[in-house]
DNA sequence: CTGTTAGCGCCTTCAA
DNA sequence: TTGAAGGCGCTAACAG
C-alpha cells in the first residue's frame, strides 16, 4: 500500500510535461497554454498530488505561515483570556482555503526581547503582534517588516486597533441618556494604551454631559474591578452608573456591587468594554463596547497575505455599543 | 548590512570542519570528538547560526511541529471558549525551549472529514485532536499514528481525558455532605461522551446518597443552563442544589436562579464542571470540578514528542473539586 | 509557451 | 572520527 507521496515529477510525467511546467500550473503562473494546464490539473487529481510545503518553503526561502506572537504577562494570561481566542478565530477565518497555516508563539514577558528576535528571524508570510509593548514592537519591526500590531503601537509600526475613546464616549453618553445621574469609572492601568483611550473618552464624555469625571485606578482583571468599585462606593455612595475598563474588570464590578447589596441595573447601571462572551454570560447580561477583535485580526492577516502593510498601515476600527440588560433604564 | 544568514557550510568553514561534521554536532550525534564539538559550537555562537527549519524538514521528511486540530461546531466555537485557550497554553508550555512549534487547524464541522485527511497527510511530529468525534478520530488515527485525542475517543485511539464520573460524584457528595437535601442536575447532550460520564456520576452518587436522580437535558451552553433550570424549578421548587454539566451551563443556571429570585448559595448551592476562569469570575465565585486541561494537553504533547503514543496510551486524569462560594453551606 | 539546469540548507549514507 | 556526495521536492532563472 503505502505508495510514496507523488511529487511534481510524477505529475509532470503523468501529464507528459516537465516538472517545471507542472510547477508553473500549480503555482498559478500565466505563461501556460490552456491545454497543458488542463492536462496537469487532471494529473494532479489523478495522483492526488499535494505540494510539499517544506520543499516549497526551502525553494522560495519563505514559509507559508502566519506567525501569531503573544506576550504572556499576568494581565493577558493566555489560557484564561477570551481575547486571545478571538484573535485566533479571526486569523484562521482568513487562512481557511489558503494553504497558509498559522503558527503560535507565546512568549513569557521576561524573555521577550530574545524570543521576539528569534521569531523575527524566522517569520513566514508575516507576524501578528498581540500585547507586545510599543518599544518591543518597534524593535521587531526594525528586524522584520511584514508585521502588524494588534492594538496601538509605536509610530511606524503597522497597527490596527479599536476606537477606544469613541467607544468609551458612547458608553457614557448612553448611561446619561438613559437617566443615570452619576457615572463613575474603574479604569485600566495608567500605562496601557487601550486603557488610556478609554479613560480619556470617559472623561471627555463626562465633562461634555456636565459632570465631573470620577474614576478609580484599576486594571484588566477581576480584582481591580472589585476593589475599584469598593473605593468608589465608599467615596460616592450615590453613584448610579459604572463604566468598566474591560469585561473582566466589569465582572469584578458586578461582584462588588452584589456584595454591597446594590442591584444591577436597578440601582446601578454597568457598561463593560470588549463585548467578549463574558458580557453575554454575565448575570445580568452586560452592556459592553464591542471591540471587533476577530475583524481586526482578519484585516491584519489579509494585509499580511497581500503584503500591503507599510508604516502607513494604521487602522482604527469603530467600537459600537452592544446594549444588554445591565444598563437598562432604572 | 543585510548579511546573508549563515549556513552549516559557514559554520563548518569557521570551525575548520566539513558541513557534515557540523551537522552532526548540531543534531547531537555522538560520533564526534569533544574537541571538534567544542570548535563547532564556538563557531555557531560566533556566527549566530540558527538551523533553517524548512531545510531540515525537507531533508528529514518531517516538520518539527505539533498540529493542534480543533473541530469547531456550535458548541465548541473557538473564539468564545476558554477550554481551547487552555489547551494551547498546555501545549506551548511543553514546547517552550524546544525548537518545535505549534500549528493550529480549526476545522468547520461540515468539511471535517476532508480537512482532517489533509491534516493527517501533512502532520509533523504529531497531532492533538480536540473535539473530534470518535469516528473521525479513528479515521485520522488510521491515516496517521502520532496522534492523541483530548477527551474520550474511539478504542485504539490514544487519548487522555478527565475522570468525568468521579468528578461528578465528588460534586454531588460535597453538596449532600454540606447539608443540601435535594440536588438536581442540568446535563449535557446525551451523545457527548464527557457529558455521559458526568451524568452517570451524578446518578450514581445520588442513589448512593439515598436520593432519586433528577435531571434536565441540557448542553454545554448558557441557554441550556437557563432553560434546564427553569424546568427543574417548575417541577421541583424545593431543590436546593444543582450540579451543572459545565461552567458555561452553570452560568446559565446562575442566571435562571437569579431571575427566579433564588439566592446562591443561600437558597440553592451550585457546582459547575471545568473550573475554567468563568468559575472564578462568576458572582458568587463558583465551586467547580477541575478539569486539568493544561496538564492533559501538556502530557499529550510530551507523548507526541517522545513518540511513546500507541493504541495503549490511554490516560484518565483525576478531576478534583475546587470549592468556592457558590456551594457554601446554607 | 515549455524544457533544462541550478540551487535552497540540511541530513545521511558511504568511504576513508 | 571525519569528509565527500547524493538527494529531499520545489522554484526560478535561462534558454529554446
Amino acid at each position: 500500500m503505502e505508495a510514496k507521496k507523488p511529487t511534481l515529477e510524477d505529475v509532470g510525467r503523468a501529464a507528459g510535461v516537465s516538472r517545471a511546467t507542472a510547477s508553473r500550473v500549480i503555482t498559478g503562473a500565466h505563461r501556460v497554454s490552456t491545454k497543458t494546464r488542463n492536462r496537469v490539473w487532471h494529473a494532479v487529481e489523478e495522483l492526488g498530488y499535494h505540494p510539499d510545503l517544506a520543499a516549497r518553503a526551502l525553494a522560495k526561502g519563505r514559509t507559508e505561515v502566519i506567525d501569531l506572537v503573544v506576550i504572556d504577562d499576568d494581565a493577558t494570561r493566555v489560557g484564561s483570556n477570551p481575547y486571545y481566542s478571538r484573535v485566533v478565530s479571526g486569523i484562521l477565518s482568513v487562512l481557511a482555503g489558503t494553504d497558509t497555516q498559522m503558527r503560535t508563539h507565546v512568549i513569557d514577558e521576561p524573555e521577550a526581547p530574545t524570543r521576539l528576535d528569534d521569531v523575527a528571524r524566522t517569520v513566514g508570510v508575516g507576524a501578528l503582534l498581540v500585547n507586545v509593548p510599543p518599544a518591543l514592537a518597534a524593535r521587531f519591526s526594525a528586524r522584520c517588516d511584514r508585521v502588524v500590531s494588534l492594538g496601538h503601537s509605536a509610530p511606524g509600526v503597522p497597527s490596527i486597533e479599536a476606537d477606544n475613546a469613541a467607544g468609551a464616549i458612547a458608553a457614557v453618553e448612553h448611561l446619561y441618556r438613559t437617566g443615570r445621574r452619576k457615572v463613575v469609572a474603574v479604569h485600566g492601568k495608567p500605562n496601557n494604551s487601550c486603557a488610556i483611550g478609554r479613560r480619556s473618552g470617559y472623561s471627555l464624555a463626562s465633562v461634555e454631559a456636565g459632570h465631573e469625571p470620577i474614576g478609580a485606578e484599576g486594571g484588566f482583571c477581576l480584582e481591580a474591578g472589585v476593589t475599584g468599585t469598593q473605593e468608589l462606593l465608599a467615596a460616592h455612595p450615590d453613584l448610579d452608573g459604572i463604566f468598566a475598563a474591560c469585561d473582566l474588570t466589569a465582572m469584578g464590578v458586578l461582584r462588588a456591587l452584589n456584595e454591597s447589596g446594590r442591584r444591577v441595573p436597578d440601582d446601578v447601571a454597568l457598561v463593560g468594554f470588549d463585548d467578549s462572551f463574558l458580557a453575554s454570560v454575565a448575570t445580568p447580561a452586560m452592556t459592553s463596547v464591542r471591540q471587533p477583535v476577530e475583524h481586526m485580526a482578519a484585516m491584519a492577516t489579509r494585509a499580511l497575505l497581500t503584503g500591503e502593510t507599510s508604516a502607513h498601515w494604521q487602522h482604527v476600527e469603530p467600537a459600537p455599543l452592544q446594549i444588554r440588560r445591565s444598563s437598562a433604564a432604572a
